[in-house]
DNA sequence: TGTCTCATTTTTTTT
DNA sequence: AAATGAGACA
């Protein structure tokens, strides 16, 4: 137990309290992660067996992380029996072993946000309801908030508090919608990520014999994060801990910012309800960040009224006060937080891997992007699109969960026509409707046309046919094969890579090299999986793959980057210094929070924010941004008012309103009409959209045509603007002018113009 | 059936 | 700015 002393004295006490139900609330970089891992350590070394302690954690990468160090205390052949991982990939693993309790096969595909989004879309058309009342988020978002709060559709209905808000938005039929949305994801032997808990907890709770098996093999639970869990993790974890209540929560009320996502924080304040007897433990040393940091930090979040009083407080250094800027445009944000970054690098002498931008949204991402490959900084942004959200690396994925799961109805109509094979909407429209009819999965209809759905041509039948027993040849050698033996069959024989291969685009080129990648990472999955004497099949790897998000995915090289992502990203990670950016109104705070509460989450975001900061951190703001392809104008974030100014030094504040780019479009020398201030910076910018309002253009031509970052000379590619189109982009006050004009070529794909600049 | 054009909408955060 | 959806047309 040597490394006990390496605790301090709270800590050691969380670590060694072992006599019950505890709650540890970890303040900001007060070595949460760190009481966890050594907390394990010790049970391990106490002699509690490795299989029977079960962490739960909030993301994988969190999960891998933390038995990683376990490993190095307690080397790997303990390690690897430890139960360790989400709520939800633990869920899958218990529910795919008792998959029958529960009326599923353990094949079960899990569907994702576009599988779930695109059902709802057919249930709403099916039901013949409005889907402009039923918008396929808002339905989603009522039923994750009903799962996270282990209301099924029946209790649903009889629900007041959800009826009442349905009332309000009009979704009367919601808990219908919401049952048919189940009944068809039983059907297609699938279940959404809301399921995986949803089903651990109805299994628990029916099957006293699993439980109880569940109940013996964990002796000890575990969870991090715990302010950020729901309903339903809360009766996971309370089933699983029964009767013993060996259970260890770690987390900070303060840091609470998914609540959006059915998480409460009442599960936090009152643990010591749910376990009596708990003991709680505070831990208020921050040893991450210098007392400037953690002070503002402090400041800020002393401005809420729901919390635990607690008082982090750092003994590090004093550091440099926060750096706040302001700026009067996003761009001109973006290009100095550039090119501040490059001073920190060569002056400073900063790797970029210490340096992270932080931002509210993920839109925010794309300016900065730009300005970071302007200026040659290697990034890594998290988040927007990952490797597995591609399109084909979906469609590839999709022929492997069909050949798994012959009712995994989404997966099919994602791939029945890709590539080509003339299957169309029409016939699908009607396969569709046949398998509703008849209760039985597309592909069973597809298999047997004649049976289901005579009405569909006799050549059409035979396309459905060929695409079914391809399906079902692939499902006969996924038995055989190994993952990566039959990933490569799959993309040779579905017709995928030829297709990728045919395409010589850039594009094309791409997609061919993200499925070669798939495949090679399929291979080394099979490698690895191999030398641990696991399982290699294919339905192995969908199931882990749809689990994963971007959070996850390799760390790939071994360049430095520097890194970007949301505060919610960012959530247990730091970063020596931290860059916070458009801390505005409407932005940050959010404009869609009305209530108190709301304001109280953002402003624990920013909390979050500011505290994953090391040694510096800068905040900005700018006081025009562009929002939805308009100029939004904006007031600094009245969070910035919260945090106390002794710890900030404001550098600058936005020069005097810029004189904006004005544009004007001209056609056929038809008067000028000047259009709303857009363009911004100092780099020549135009957007133009929709100017058949402002223009009378001809209807042909006028549709979103953008250019940007001219420079003299520049060729650009648009959309076809017209012919004999003249648009003027000029500054007001000043002399400079762009003026393009558009030739009539064009047909189907973008026409080259040229753009001229010039001094008038 | 497939492609192209035009119009409308977008509420933020993620396992 | 980008994505989605509807409708026209080959």
């Amino acid at each position: 137990m040597q490394f006990i002393d390496e605790l301090n004295e709270s800590q050691r006490a969380a670590v060694s309290y072992n006599d019950g139900p505890l709650l540890v609330i970890a303040g900001a970089g007060s070595g949460k992660t760190r009481v966890l891992t050594y907390k394990i350590a010790y049970l391990l070394t106490q002699g509690i067996p490795a299989g029977h302690i079960l962490a739960l954690t909030f993301t994988n990468k969190a999960a891998r992380e933390m038995k990683q160090r376990i490993t190095r205390l307690v080397g790997e052949d303990v390690a690897r029996y430890l139960w360790m991982g989400t709520f939800h990939s633990i869920c899958a693993r218990i529910l795919r072993a008792e998959a029958e309790h529960v009326g599923f096969t353990k094949d079960f595909t899990i569907y994702d946000a576009a599988d779930q989004k695109s059902l709802v879309k057919k249930i709403v058309k099916d039901l013949q309801l409005d889907d402009k009342i039923y918008k396929s988020g808002m339905v989603l978002a009522r039923i994750s908030s009903a799962k996270a709060n282990f209301i099924d559709a029946e209790a649903y209905a009889r629900n007041e508090a959800y009826a009442k808000i349905d009332r309000l938005e009009r979704l009367y039929k919601m808990a219908s919608v919401y049952a048919e949305y189940n009944r068809r994801l039983r059907a297609a032997n699938a279940m959404d990520f809301d399921d995986l808990l949803m089903y651990t907890v109805l299994l628990l709770n029916n099957n006293p014999e699993v439980r109880a098996r569940y109940q013996q093999r964990f002796w000890h639970v575990l969870v991090d994060e715990y302010q950020d869990t729901n309903h339903t993790q809360y009766l996971i974890v309370k089933l699983l801990a029964e009767p013993q209540n060996h259970v260890c929560v770690v987390g900070d009320d303060a840091q609470s910012i998914y609540s959006f996502r059915g998480a409460t924080i009442e599960n936090i304040l009152t643990f010591q309800n749910g376990y009596t007897g708990a003991k709680l433990f505070k831990l208020e040393r921050n040893y991450r960040s210098t007392q400037n940091i953690v002070n503002a930090a402090n400041s800020l979040i002393h401005k809420n009224k729901g919390q635990i009083y607690k008082q982090v407080y750092s003994e590090k250094e004093v550091g440099e006060r926060l750096h706040l800027t302001g700026y009067s445009t996003d761009r001109e944000e973006s290009s100095s937080v550039a090119r501040q970054i490059l001073g920190l690098h060569r002056l400073n002498k900063r790797d970029y891997e210490q340096i992270a931008i932080l931002y509210r949204t993920n839109a925010q991402s794309r300016n900065l992007e730009e300005e970071m490959r302007k200026l040659g900084i290697p990034y890594r942004i998290y988040g927007g699109m990952s490797f597995y959200q591609r399109k084909e690396i979906k469609d590839a994925i999709a022929y492997f969960r069909l050949a798994a799961n012959g009712s995994d109805d989404e997966a099919l109509e994602r791939i029945v026509n890709v590539p080509k094979r003339g299957i169309g909407a029409t016939t699908m429209a009607r396969v569709h409707e046949a398998a509703l009819r008849e209760g039985v999965p597309m592909l069973r209809v597809m298999q047997s046309p004649e049976v289901y759905a005579a009405e569909i041509a006799a050549a059409t039948q035979r396309k459905l046919q060929a695409f079914a027993e391809k399906i079902s040849l692939f499902a006969e050698q996924m038995q055989q094969l190994d993952a990566f033996e039959f990933a490569q069959l799959v993309l040779n024989q579905s017709g995928v890579m030829a297709d990728a291969a045919m395409d010589t685009t850039a594009e094309g080129v791409d997609r061919k090299g993200n499925l070669e990648e798939l495949l090679s990472g399929i291979r080394q999955y099979v490698e690895d999986r191999k030398q641990q004497g696991e399982e290699t099949s294919i339905t192995d790897f969908v199931h882990e793959v749809s689990l994963l998000t971007d959070q996850d995915e390799n760390p790939d090289d071994s360049v430095s980057r520097i890194t970007m992502m949301t505060v919610h990203s960012a959530k247990g990670l730091e970063f020596p210094v931290v860059f916070i950016v458009g801390l505005e109104e409407n932005l940050f705070p959010s404009p869609f929070c009305q209530s108190e509460q709301e304001m109280e989450e953002e402003r624990r975001l920013l909390y979050v924010a500011i505290t994953r900061a090391e040694q510096e951190c800068y905040l900005t703001y700018a006081s025009q941004r562009w929002k939805n392809g308009q100029v939004n104008f904006s007031n600094p974030s009245r969070f910035l008012k919260d945090i106390d100014r002794q710890y900030i030094q404001q550098l600058s504040a936005p020069s005097a309103e810029p004189s904006p780019w004005r544009m004007s479009a001209v056609s056929n020398q038809q008067s000028a009409i000047s259009y709303q201030p857009s363009v911004i910076s100092n780099q020549p910018t135009v957007a133009t959209r929709n100017l058949k309002a402002t223009t009378g253009l001809k209807p042909k031509a006028e549709q979103q045509t953008i250019v940007s970052n001219w420079n003299k000379g520049d060729r650009i590619d648009h959309k076809v603007f017209g012919k004999g189109t003249v648009v003027r982009v000029y500054r007001e006050n000043e002399n400079d002018k762009i003026e393009i004009e558009f030739d009539e070529k064009g047909t189907k794909t973008l026409l080259l113009a040229y753009a001229k600049l010039q001094r008038i």
